[in-house]
DNA sequence: CACTAATAGGACTGTATCGGTGCTAATTGG
DNA sequence: CCAATTAGCACCGATACAGTCCTATTAGTG
C-alpha cells in the first residue's frame, strides 16, 4: 500500500513532541508515557534516531533526548529515513542490477528519479509544520476522544 | 527502507512493455518469456491491473492483454494503486482513528496531505516516459548485460 | 463437436521483514 | 555506592509478501 513503517509513525509523533518544546530534554521513559506508547520500543526508536543525527543525548539520572536540530531544520523526510533508511522505491535504485531483466531497459533510472521526487515530497513537510496545528479536527472520532 | 512491492516493479516492466507497442495485444506467457519473469506471477499481475481497468483482455485461443488506455495517460502511480491499493502512509490515513493516541494529535491531516504529495510525485511520471529511454546506460552493468 | 489455448478467480504455503521484548553494558548524578 | 538513564545487541512471534497451484470459463481450430 506504499505505506511506511508503523515505527516511522511513531518516530514522527515522538519528533513532533520534542518540537513542541524544542529546549526541553526528555526521557524515554517520560515520552512513552505522554504518548501512550509501549517503552521499550520509544527507547529503541530514539535510539535510532540519536544515531541518524537528529537527536542529542545525555546518559546517566537526569539524563534524556532533545532535538539536535530547531524544528523547521527537521523534515519528514528525515525522520523516515533515519527509521527505514534511504528512499528507494525499487531495488535496482539501491544495489547494482538485481532486477538484471531487460538488457534495455532503463526503468531503473526512472525509478531513482521517481524516488527523489518522493523524497523531496517528504521534505517539504518539516517538524515545526506537524507542531502547529492549523487544523480542526471536524472528525466524530476525534470529538469522541476528547471527551474521554 | 519507502519501497514498493517487488511485484509493483513487475508490474511496471510488464505496463512499459506493453506501452512500447500499444496496438500490440499479449499473452502474459509470453510476456513472462519475453521479460524473464516467472509466468503464474505475471499471469497473476496481469489479472490485478486487469481489474484495476488498466488493461483490456481477449480470451481464449489467440487472446491477450492490451493497454485500455494510450501510454501517455497512464502514470506510475496508476500502477503502484493497481497493485497496492490505495497511497497511504500512515495508518491513520486510511482507517479511522486506529492510532489514537494524543487526542489533540493533529498529524493525521498532515500524513494525508503528505501521501497526496507522494502521490503527485508518482503521477508525474506516465508510461510514455518509461518507455522511452534518453539515458545512457554507462553503468558497467549495463553494458555486460549487452555482452551475453 | 471435441480439443487446445488462453484468461478469471481463488486458495494455499513458505519466507522474509517488521514490531515488539528483554538483557547486559556504560554513564552520570546524588 | 546506588539509582536512573542511555547504548547496544540478540531474540522471537506475528504479519504481510512472493510465489505456486488448482479449478472454472471463454474462444478459436480441426
Ligand atoms: S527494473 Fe530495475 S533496472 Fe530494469
Ligand atoms: S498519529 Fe495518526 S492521527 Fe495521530
Amino acid at each position: 500500500m506504499l505505506r511506511i513503517a508503523k515505527l516511522t509513525d511513531y518516530a514522527a509523533l515522538l519528533m513532533v513532541r520534542l518540537a513542541r518544546e524544542p529546549a526541553r530534554c526528555f526521557s524515554a521513559a517520560q515520552l512513552a508515557d505522554e504518548l501512550g506508547l509501549p517503552s521499550p520500543t520509544v527507547a529503541k526508536l530514539m535510539k535510532r534516531l540519536l544515531r541518524a543525527g537528529l537527536l542529542t543525548s545525555v546518559r546517566g539520572a537526569g539524563g534524556g533526548y532533545c532535538l539536535a536540530l530547531a524544528p523547521h531544520a527537521i523534515s519528514v523526510a528525515d525522520v523516515v529515513e533515519a527509521i527505514e533508511g534511504r528512499v528507494a522505491l525499487t531495488e535496482c535504485a539501491v544495489g547494482k542490477g538485481v532486477c538484471a531483466l531487460e538488457p534495455d531497459c532503463a526503468t531503473g533510472a526512472n525509478w531513482q528519479r521517481i524516488s527523489r521526487a518522493v523524497r523531496a515530497a517528504l521534505d517539504t513537510v518539516r517538524l515545526d509544520d506537524m507542531a502547529r496545528t492549523p487544523w480542526q479536527p471536524v472528525r466524530m472520532q476525534g470529538l469522541k476522544e476528547k471527551l474521554s
